[in-house]
RNA sequence: GUACCCGUAGCUCAAUUGGAUAGAGUGUCUGGCUUCGGACCAGAAGGUUGCAGGUUCGAGUCCUGCCGGGUACACCA
């Protein structure tokens, strides 16, 4: 993590400190000399809080980084009423030390204060973002890539919100075309009237069923393919027997989808339904050929994207008619009409980057509005067990059937500890758990990585896990709970009337102010995942935080030191509690008071 | 064939966007509850960062060429 001089919104330590040093800087090397120095944080919190390293500065006084370094710290006269009280340089770098109990209390002090607003910023203030996430087709439950982008788009969404943005989450439903239409075939031919209902299965599930029995049929006879073909050509041309048949079909799909993301924990603004729009977009591509922009090729138009250095494209058919990226300019003019973004974000996997390249160079030659603002984030497949997963296989790596095989595992783990806990709420908690570990797994990860998924042996629920931080927390209120000076719990927040009392110079082992030092850091985390759309770095950092705090926890007692150290940590405990809730928060993941 | 992504400890992944001794989890081994929750903590072992060059004060990170894996390149969706 850097700062750099400009870095206007840091916590109010931080900004103190940077401030300070530079203004120390200022005074020995000048102005002139400040502009691309760089401060970052030490690899080991021994070797100081914050860094100098001198090589910039080696460039401009044509002296060794070394040299430089010693002599800084030799010209550099600290102020007594500063946060900085030491300065040491190591080889080419200059390394600053904070004061303890101004550290503290500044840093303490603010989390208190901002309580579940601490960490957000105002970057994007006034500006407004569209996610675009998920995206399901509607004619099978959403099986564990899906999941991969709701948690991604979700945690994204929360991010960049705690980052000041406002954000419009939206979902593209997939509701028509040749996928839809094999399970409807399959249930023409052997459905009998069954329903979701009759048969008790969940809805999506029993659409997804008939897609499978379509595969099944196939393999039988190859020419079922030409029937379903026929089947979207009478539902393009308005069948009524085939709309009402789809529309039926649709509506179990989709409701058992959101089902499943009321489930997970995701939730949209605002619905597209491919069916609604999906001959549109010509009259965009004929004005840009009207314009030449585009050109014609045997009949059909054309986008030349040399310049672009990407393969050109074909945006219309000879005979006039829609192609797929066709619809996909119309629905991000739909998407400017209904909201006016400054930027939109597109969730997608990473088997589309070139023609999510190719849709935002069109809209660039098109000179559309948002063109230049438009980002793909891209993510990995999830392989299970080593085969590429598909539903049509018949595989069962679906959400529901997921989670539900999980919760087995956690509800036994509560159990075990607590045997006289109620089913209800071991059901409850086992739920908070699993998606804990589940979303925190999968967020851990580099969005590009290709995940080797295995259910059994990938998600554990020790170790670097959601349900390993769930667990500090739920340990942490343990204690306070358990105290009885100044804190109260109300409505799962807490109050305490008397920070001020608090004697911040009761806070200076190793151990505390490790732990502080590390919370200062938060609010910069969060910048940085808005920043880079990267929940994983909220991630490893609410992972580091946790680690410290167990540190702690093992070698400094709260509850049995004397009065006044007893209330400064609970003050300190009190915020990692805080901190770890907001950023499980941000990842889309519940606490609880008692695991 | 062309483009993009990936290759780091036995396994799964990190690495402050070019910076100090490449770190975690897991697995293996050793220790730690009459003391705030053991879903925990402390420690040991484990590395030629796929290979070969190059750029510079400095490379896991950037450039070139190989090797291996993945994905994408329709007037499909």
């Amino acid at each position: 993590m850097q700062y750099k001089l400009n870095s206007k919104i840091e916590n109010k330590f931080t900004y103190l400190a940077i401030k300070e040093i530079f203004g120390l800087l200022n005074k020995v090397i000048g102005k002139k000399n400040l502009k691309e120095l760089e401060i970052i944080y030490p690899p080991e919190r021994e070797m100081g809080d914050f860094v100098l390293p001198c090589f910039v500065l080696a460039k401009n006084f044509k002296k060794s980084p070394i040299e430089i370094a010693a002599e800084l710290s030799k010209n550099i006269k600290l102020k007594n009423s500063g946060v900085i009280c030491k300065i040491k340089n190591q080889g080419p770098y200059l390394n600053f030390f904070v004061k303890n109990n101004r550290t503290a209390e500044l840093v303490l002090r603010e989390i208190f204060l901002k309580k579940d607003k601490i960490g957000e910023n105002k970057i994007g203030k006034d500006k407004k973002i569209m996610i675009e996430y998920l995206s399901p087709n509607t004619n099978k439950p959403l099986h564990l890539g899906h999941s991969r982008n709701a948690f991604l788009g979700w945690s994204v969404s929360k991010i960049l919100q705690a980052n000041g943005y406002k954000v419009i989450k939206a979902c593209l439903i997939n509701d028509r075309g040749i996928h839809i239409c094999k399970s409807m075939l399959a249930y023409q031919k052997m459905g009998n009237k069954k329903t979701p209902k009759s048969e008790k299965i969940k809805s999506d599930h029993f659409v997804g069923d008939y897609y499978v029995l379509f595969d099944k049929l196939q393999n039988e006879n190859p020419e079922i393919e030409k029937e379903a073909q026929e089947l979207l050509r009478k539902w393009e041309k308005g069948d009524k027997k085939v709309l009402t048949l789809w529309k039926k079909m649709n509506s179990w799909a989709i409701s058992g989808i959101k089902e499943t993301c009321k489930e997970i924990g995701v939730s949209f603004d605002k619905f597209y339904f491919e069916s609604d729009f999906y001959k549109k977009g010509k009259n965009i591509i004929l004005k840009g050929l009207k314009q030449k922009k585009f050109t014609k090729e045997e009949g059909a138009v054309l986008a030349d994207l040399k310049k672009y250095n990407l393969p050109n494209k074909f945006l219309l058919r000879s005979d006039g008619t829609a192609l797929y990226i066709t619809q996909d300019i119309y629905l991000s003019y739909l998407k400017y009409k209904d909201y006016e973004p400054n930027k939109i974000i597109h969730i997608i996997g990473s088997e589309q980057d070139l023609s999510q390249k190719q849709l935002f160079a069109i809209l660039d030659i098109l000179k559309f509005k948002v063109a230049k603002n438009m980002s793909h984030l891209s993510y990995g497949m999830i392989n299970v067990e080593g085969g590429k997963l598909k539903s049509r296989e018949g595989v069962k790596v679906d959400v529901d059937n997921l989670l539900a095989e999980l919760k087995g595992e956690a509800e036994a783990e509560i159990k075990k500890r607590n045997k006289k806990l109620n089913k209800k709420e071991v059901e409850r908690r086992a739920k908070i758990i699993v998606l804990g570990a589940l979303k925190y797994y999968i967020l851990l990860y580099g969005a590009k990585n290709t995940v080797n998924f295995n259910p059994k042996k990938s998600l554990s629920f020790t170790g670097n896990t959601g349900p390993y931080l769930q667990y500090t927390y739920a340990r942490i209120i343990g204690i306070i709970q358990k105290s009885d000076v100044g804190f109260q719990i109300s409505d799962f927040r807490f109050q305490i009337s008397d920070v001020v009392d608090v004697d911040f110079s009761k806070l200076s082992d190793v151990a505390d102010t490790n732990l502080i030092f590390e919370l200062s850091k938060f609010s910069n985390v969060i910048k940085q995942a808005g920043e880079n759309c990267d929940p994983s770095i909220l991630a490893k950092y609410l992972y580091e935080l946790a680690k410290i705090f167990h540190n702690f926890y093992h070698q400094s007692p709260v509850l049995q030191s004397d009065k006044e150290t007893k209330k400064a940590r609970l003050l300190l405990i009190f915020s990692v509690a805080q901190i770890i809730k907001k950023g499980l928060e941000l990842l889309g993941i519940e606490t609880m008071e008692e695991m």
